[in-house]
DNA sequence: TTGCCGAATGTCAGCGACTGACATAATCTC
DNA sequence: GAGATTATGTCAGTCGCTGACATTCGGCAA
């Protein structure tokens, strides 16, 4: 995750990795905490790699050993929690079948994030930052283009816990895509209305959306 | 759709929009054949605006003026097909449940489509740019962003056919979550599988994973 | 400590996407 | 045919992004 919570403290445990390694970790938490906050308050648009480079005190060409492009570190605050969902997806029992693991993941997975940190951690970045995605269309669409490689991913896990061969059977993928098509879908609601803010709402939002798959798909609407 | 099929016929008919608009619509087409064209043959990172609108012989800057961007030129090729497929499921029977008129919606398009056109008409192209796509991350999260837009018609479409609020019942947007995920999985598995060429491929595909849709959904996957 | 190696960073030049501003040339209207 | 519209060209400039090269900094052994 992001940054060191309390800068006072420099455990002893850090030099296991060597200075070069924990300076470029601080470096790119830098880089990523500063343009956070740069897009919330100006604007994805309107920020500037160089103005995200300054603030760190790093040039520009700097910036880019870090990060393919602009999309890229406004995008790293959600990587945390995708893996911590694949992991949580990962220790789903079996008894589970694989919609039930999937829905069940992400809302575990929202709801320990949300308790772990106390205050500020990265659960309201990510949520501040899914907000911004929704009203960005450049950065909605490479948040979008990296969901497919997550449902790729997702699907070889399925595939793998069902003992599939995700060449030949199709259900893992269509039912990854379709996860990823409700989750959207509630992370839309979720951000175009204001009345379930924070973890909880989100959760919330994301139930009510898994609770409608099977109405929805059902023939009869009445 | 793109351009004149006989250059030779020039009908009376387009009498009734003044010069100047069949002139716009034909350095249109142009434009966006010659950069289908060129997307094809050089991949599309490696084509330039500036040859793009060197081989239609405009400049650079008008091209911008047809186009907000790169991208927007190339998946201009779909917009036919999309706007084919909404107009069939708009003329869908009552008596099928929203998820049938959404299925049947895509294969008849896709088949009218192919059926219409003798030769190469826009169904060509048309896969074509889908395969293109797969392999263009760029190009894949533009067309991503689209798709969404389309699905948010799409839910407006089924919600007023039904006779819901669309602010109110989830239903129609999670429908159109779900058929997004189940096509775009399948215009994936079609393009990265050359065992099934042409529309007729791209159609049986499409049928394939949507018969997979409730198996991968449902409880038991045995 | 010294000194060397490799990795991280800075500097610089440059390409390509995209935009605003203004001038020019083409159509449209009367 | 004159004047109002509108499309187009030109130009300058910003920003995202990259390659090449020089410099500096951390890791490591003599």
């Amino acid at each position: 995750m992001a940054a060191q919570p309390l800068p006072s403290a420099e455990p002893a445990a850090c030099r296991v990795l060597g200075l070069r390694e924990r300076k470029k970790q601080r470096t790119r938490d830098a880089l990523v905490s500063a343009a956070h906050r740069l897009f919330l308050s100006h604007g994805y648009g309107r920020t500037t790699i160089d103005e995200i480079a300054a603030e760190v005190d790093v040039s520009p060409r700097t910036f880019f050993r870090y990060f393919a492009n602009k999309e890229e570190v406004a995008l790293a605050v959600l990587a945390d929690a995708e893996d911590y969902f694949v992991a949580t997806l990962r220790e789903r029992p079996a008894s589970e079948n694989p919609l039930q693991a999937l829905r069940s993941s992400i809302v575990l997975a929202w709801r320990d994030l949300s308790d772990t940190g106390t205050s500020d951690t990265g659960v309201t970045a990510a949520l501040e930052l899914i907000q911004l995605i929704e009203e960005t269309p450049t950065l909605l669409a490479a948040h979008l283009r990296r969901i497919t490689d997550q449902e790729r991913l997702i699907a070889e896990l399925i595939a793998r816990r069902e003992g599939l061969d995700p060449s030949v059977d199709l259900r893992p993928r269509v039912l990854a895509a379709v996860f990823g098509g409700v989750l959207r879908s509630a992370h839309l609601a979720w951000s175009s209305d204001h009345s379930a803010p924070g973890p909880e709402g989100m959760i919330a939002v994301i139930e009510s959306h898994f609770d409608q798959l099977g109405p929805a798909l059902a023939g009869d609407w009445r």
